[in-house]
RNA sequence: GGAGGGGUUCCCAAGCGGUCAAAGGGAGCAGACUGUAAAUUUGCCGGCUCAGCCUUCGGAGGUUCGAAUCCUCCCCCCUCCA
């Protein structure tokens, strides 16, 4: 193990919040005297097995917990998974099946170790203890807590004065979570900013059942694609570890100038003061933003691939936007035109390039779609048997076979 | 149990008998420009056999020539009182 002070070094790089410091030092200096690691928690949600960049600010700092030599305990809610969640924005989820749940954790597991060192990390399953849980136990459990303090949580607070429903059983949540802290004597808890309440609440229940409470060290959200709300699967802004090269590079070329830095901040590898430096020249105009962020995208694109791969997504991205060159491998999709004739509109819809044929007759209105390397005028345009290229908008497009 | 306020197109949110497929914002998409799927800007943004028609405004009925807008019942949410 290295020095508590390079420790807390690492530790402390991207994370929002770390409480507390000293706690977290005193805990450090103890595990390197006894030479018994830390236990290091953190918890997911079992309902979304699609990793994507959002979580890796969390398993970075997992992984480099890791290779400080402690020990991770990657939890899945399986059991609070098992009740539904309702949060505040989305509405009520259905509670999953025993078999769904088995088969999202299975995806996780495969998902997560492309970031954790599989050797070095315990999965665990909060239903292993809160299964057994007597019903007069949860009650004790929940007799630990106020409403008032419950309220307290800013979500909750929100939701609250903004009229949005509140059902008891969320106020279930932090206590379960609290206490697997407690069952699983966790020494750190590791979630994202907007975990800070539950976090705490670890802290509290292992004090209520005589144990030192756990250091909880909280990581930022990041921004989605979009740059203003949270990167998240159902809101469709997210880049997802198991994108293809080509997605990881061109979402990443998507993002704003501003926001770009914001992601190199808590996802790159370079050093704070690299970073630093790239955006003063950048912004000084001495070092060109798309460099930059092409830069980035290699970044993400090889961590998830390799880089031969993110090589090939860079000069694809190249070929296809800065040159308007078409994709090499489009998708060939055959279609049956009826008495020798098939609209336009209803081919790009029968491709799966539009949703509907009042979608593709706006895109033609607009400009958007080219037949054979010819802007298209006529909205009403029919397409006789053989073949054709068609590209649609920017990004879409296919090589279509009429018989 | 009582009183009051709400449920609108992906999200937020106007509308409160015809001029409403429904303001505005966000998200999304397209064009121009460009440094990229940046920024900016313009436009689009329910569906269809598209100068017309069809289906939407929590659900089911009803009034009316005509309803998201009025009435009845039902479902759901919020606040206050008990």
């Amino acid at each position: 193990m290295i020095p508590v002070n390079e420790q807390m070094a690492v530790i402390r790089r991207g994370a929002a919040h770390i409480i507390s410091e000293e706690a977290l030092r005193d805990k450090l200096a103890r595990a390197m005297q006894t030479g018994i690691p830390l236990r290091i928690k953190a918890g997911f949600d079992p309902t979304a097995p699609d990793l994507h960049l959002g979580h890796t600010v969390l398993l970075q700092k997992m992984r480099q917990f890791q290779e400080l030599g402690h020990e991770i305990l990657f939890l899945i809610g399986d059991f609070t998974g098992l009740i539904g969640d309702p949060t505040g924005k989305n509405e009520t989820r259905k509670p999953l099946s025993p078999e769904t749940l088995a088969a999202n954790a299975a995806t996780y597991r495969a998902q997560v170790f492309r970031i954790l060192d599989p050797h070095k990390t315990r999965v665990v399953f909060n239903s292993e203890w809160m299964g057994q849980m007597s019903a007069a136990e949860l009650i004790r459990l929940a007799a630990r807590q106020t409403v008032a303090r419950m309220l307290e949580r800013d979500d909750f607070t929100k939701r609250y004065h903004a009229g949005v429903p509140i059902a008891i059983h969320e106020f279930l949540y932090p206590l379960v979570q609290g206490y697997d802290s407690v069952v699983l004597r966790a020494d750190v808890e590791l979630g994202g900013t907007d975990q800070t309440f539950n976090l705490l609440m670890g802290r509290e229940l292992q004090k209520e059942y005589g144990q030192e409470p756990q250091c909880v060290v909280t990581l930022p959200i990041l921004e989605g694609l979009d740059g203003v709300r949270k990167m998240s699967k159902s809101l469709n802004n997210y880049i997802a570890i198991q994108d293809p090269p080509e997605e990881i590079f061109g979402k990443t070329m998507s993002i704003s100038d501003a926001l770009m830095w914001r992601y190199y901040e808590l996802l790159s590898d370079l050093p704070l003061e690299e970073i630093r430096h790239l955006q003063t020249e950048t912004e000084a105009g001495r070092f060109h933003p798309m460099e930059a962020k092409k830069r980035l995208a290699g970044e993400l694109t090889t961590r998830f691939h390799d880089e031969q791969a993110a090589l090939r997504a860079r000069d694809g991205f190249e070929a296809r936007f800065a040159h308007k060159e078409l994709p090499d491998d489009m998708e060939e999709i055959t279609l049956v035109t009826s008495e020798g004739v098939l609209g336009l509109a209803e081919a790009m819809r029968q491709a799966g390039l539009t949703a509907s044929n009042a979608e593709g007759i706006r895109l033609i209105r607009q400009g958007g779609v080219v037949v054979n390397g010819v802007k298209v005028e006529d909205t009403r345009m029919v397409l006789a048997p053989g073949e054709a290229i068609l590209k649609v908008g920017k990004r879409r497009c296919a090589r279509l076979i009429l018989t």
